[in-house]
DNA sequence: ACAGGTTTGTAGCGCCCGCTACAAGCCCTA
DNA sequence: TAGGGCTTGTAGCGGGCGCTACAAACCTGT
């Protein structure tokens, strides 16, 4: 049933958040969802049509929980919505998904398929958060142009070199970016 | 002897350049050298030491090709020097490598280790370049501080974007920051 | 109650994996 | 030239892999 092969989905993604998608093979997980490989074929085809459920599934998650505003609670300045978004991305109970993005980017940057049509998908919604935020605080669409990129490009770059270095560099980027954006409103 | 085993060294980091890191098995690479797995297990011990000695090598490539100055062709300008980093990191030529670091970045992410190490090699000496770079540019100690892992993370955010989905936002982001480095010289 | 399609369990095939035992080859010293 | 360590080739072990054949169990409509 379709049932079935959704809630043996979402498990899947789980184990994968929890142990990680390069080593992944059918059994283990099989046994951690209580199941036998054999269904695992059964329902998915192949080992590769699971990881393809997995990443298509596992991508559309992290597109949802990208930090768009929060109609009740719009964020007062650039500088509150950085601190909002950056609280999102350091957030230890968000950690696994941060990984597994980064483990989809690996593989999406060596080869075309499933992986990297879940990080363009999870890439562009991204901008386009961004791009909406940066329209909220009133800045021009000529501006939006370059700083929409600029300051997709920083979260990200920040969010891999904190899960890296723990340098603690963030936040006074952070601030400095948050001056940029309150420049271009002009 | 010695001269083997680097020679090993540098021949198994070209095929990972190549074939990537995460499926790597003894019998393909050996072949690929023209040995066996056996010497390769002679020489590194286990698959384990050979990763290691790959990745503490090509952390080592990396750091050496980073973008610096040419003190004989100094950059007139950030802009210049932006152009010239991003033509480095776009280059199709350096493709492999860049392809290597965001592989080495999500083994870091995932787990201490040799890859987290030359990951964190990676990043840190880049933040470092980067800073010299700001401050050959006149831009106070005070500016740099926040400006320079902006900087760096934003490069490395781009690039990661552009490997995924080559949306060709990176020209316009590129503008943008080249204005944000040239307010700080104030 | 029963027939027929859907779902699941058991067993195992062939393959590649990391790694090792063993012996032969090699080269340097005496 | 003989000995003895360093290096290499051959063969194979045990095990996990993706996947499949086959049959039993299950559910559903009549």
């Amino acid at each position: 049933m379709t049932d079935r092969r959704e809630a043996l989905t979402i498990g899947a993604t789980a184990w994968v958040l929890e142990h990680g998608l390069s080593g992944l093979s059918l059994r283990p997980v099989a046994k951690g969802l209580g199941t036998s490989d054999r269904m695992l074929v059964y329902y998915f085809g192949s080992k590769d049509g699971l990881v393809a459920a997995i990443t298509e599934f596992a991508g559309e998650q992290l597109v949802a929980a990208m930090p768009t505003i929060d109609p009740n609670r719009p964020p007062r300045s650039a500088r509150a919505w950085l601190d909002q978004a950056w609280a999102l991305f350091s957030n230890p109970a968000i950690r696994p998904a941060m990984q597994l993005l980064f483990e989809l980017d690996a593989v999406a940057v060596r080869s075309p398929g499933p992986a990297r049509d879940a990080a363009a998908a999870v890439t562009e919604r991204w901008l386009h958060v961004v791009g909406d935020v940066l329209s909220e605080f009133g800045i021009s669409a000529r501006a939006r142009r370059g700083l929409t990129p600029l300051v997709a490009a920083s979260l990200i770059g920040l969010a891999l070199e904190n899960l890296i270095t723990e340098s603690g560099t963030a936040p006074d980027a952070l601030r400095t970016l948050a001056g940029v954006i309150d420049a271009a409103r002009g």
